[in-house]
DNA sequence: CGCCCACTTGAACGTGTTCAAACGTCGTGG
DNA sequence: CCACGACGTTTGAACACGTTCAAGTGGGCG
């Protein structure tokens, strides 16, 4: 039962690090906590300070931190495999929310536990702190979006970036991912309004590069959307570059 | 005269981690290189993959990404007692530049050496995980002003976040700090024009709350620009929190 | 003293916002 | 099976914030 659970971190922490015996075996004897969720749900919120992490196994998540009432602006998407308050096990007050876009399948895990295993294991540890420099390096390259281009090419980055983390877990399928957010989302992650984002999204689809419809991203001329979005995945950094231990 | 090298980082871990006395001693035999260098230069660049980290001594960093020629998002300044590429330890190409504001003195210390400091010593790879992820959380506030708010409400909000992060190392005097950074770079940094950002600063300055000049920030009012910027500290995570690990 | 660089100002323009209404689609219940 | 309701998407029009271009000002340093 926990085996299943741990298995989607392995495999992602194993494109990293090639795990030993008993690496292995601390990770899957690691307790994890099984629950589901509806959709649109607060999992954490910022202000807390929870005890555990968690890892999403089905579903999609967001990250958002609310402004003056009226404005969010969301922060991260999540998919399959991740674990997107990782952060927690060091910086003990969140300083914004996680929650669910779609109903999801979480597993959480106790701070306690993964900090041991840590602890005891320098490589599972160097391969979990990578996950959270990709986070941040994600974080930068919207900053990037946010404050540099112009509605259309934002949009199109972020479709790029969504199609290659996706495919990445293998979610893609004829050059489509799943991608279940709404305007006013993919809005406030990019900061747009849901007005503006919606006529940028006509120019995509005028261009014939892309289609976004009922929670499917369909890119039909992935050159074209790449240099409309200027997307470079270097910052994904989806390359294993095989070990994390220097030279 | 290592010693005096890693004191800065020494100090700053030890405000999260008690060290040990050979945890204290990894650090102080650490081998660092000691360079000097002027204004304005790059230290390392977008697409390099460095063997060292550096820690800042003295001096002003910034990290930046260029887009399409003409355009840069500047992503962060670091201050003296921060390492502003330690994710390269373990995201092997860098997805940014660095650069110097000012003259600025920098240690360098090989990946490999640090590596096995991390291995060997999980407090102090936990405590040096904590500034990376600090430095994430720094970016998404960055994401959440780039997204969110106006002109005035960025810039005072910036000012805000340099001046508690100044302060912390003793770097502030009679309400005042060092930020040598000019309107130009700090327009990149907050996705506005040079123009747009002259007139939001004089915005402020009528409203009596700051005063920027000749690299120096003076702060007349705290609340009255805390409340401009919608400035909560808590993404800085400087209460200690006192040690990472948990329960 | 003079030059360079940063800052400042003006004016036209453009991207994106806001408000408001209409449309479409899907799921629910009569 | 159709009617209804809810929610997401689409459209229009006025407006605002921020950009761009261009010229001018001022201070620090060689």
């Amino acid at each position: 039962m926990t085996k299943v659970t741990t298995d989607a971190l392995i495999r992602k922490l194993e494109t990293v690090v090639d795990l030993s015996a008993s690496e292995r075996d601390a990770l899957l004897s690691l307790p994890v906590m099984l629950r589901d969720f509806g959709a649109d749900q607060d999992i954490v919120r910022e202000g807390d300070r929870p005890s555990h992490c968690c890892l999403l196994l089905e579903g999609f998540l967001l990250r958002y931190k609310l402004v003056g009432e009226t404005r969010r602006q969301i922060l991260a998407f999540h998919i399959p495999g991740e674990i997107p308050d990782l952060q927690s096990l060091y910086l003990k007050t969140l300083d914004h929310s996680l929650a669910t876009v779609t109903p999801s399948k979480l597993g959480f895990i106790q701070h306690q536990d993964l900090y041991h295993v840590v602890t005891a294991f320098p490589r599972i540890a160097g391969a979990l702190w990578r996950e959270t420099l990709i986070d941040a390096a994600i974080f930068r390259e919207w900053m990037v979006g946010l404050g540099q281009r112009r509605a259309p090419a934002r949009i199109a980055h972020f479709f790029c970036e969504m199609f290659a983390r996706l495919e990445a877990i293998g979610m893609a399928a004829d050059g489509a991912v799943p991608l279940p957010i709404t305007q006013e989302e993919l809005g406030d992650a990019l900061g747009l309004s849901s007005v503006h984002t919606n006529r940028a999204l006509q120019d995509l689809r005028g261009k014939d590069l892309v289609s976004f419809e009922r929670g499917k991203l369909t890119i039909h001329n992935w050159g074209g959307l790449a240099a409309a979005g200027e997307f470079d995945a270097t910052y994904l950094h989806q390359n294993p570059e095989r070990r994390p231990e220097p030279a």
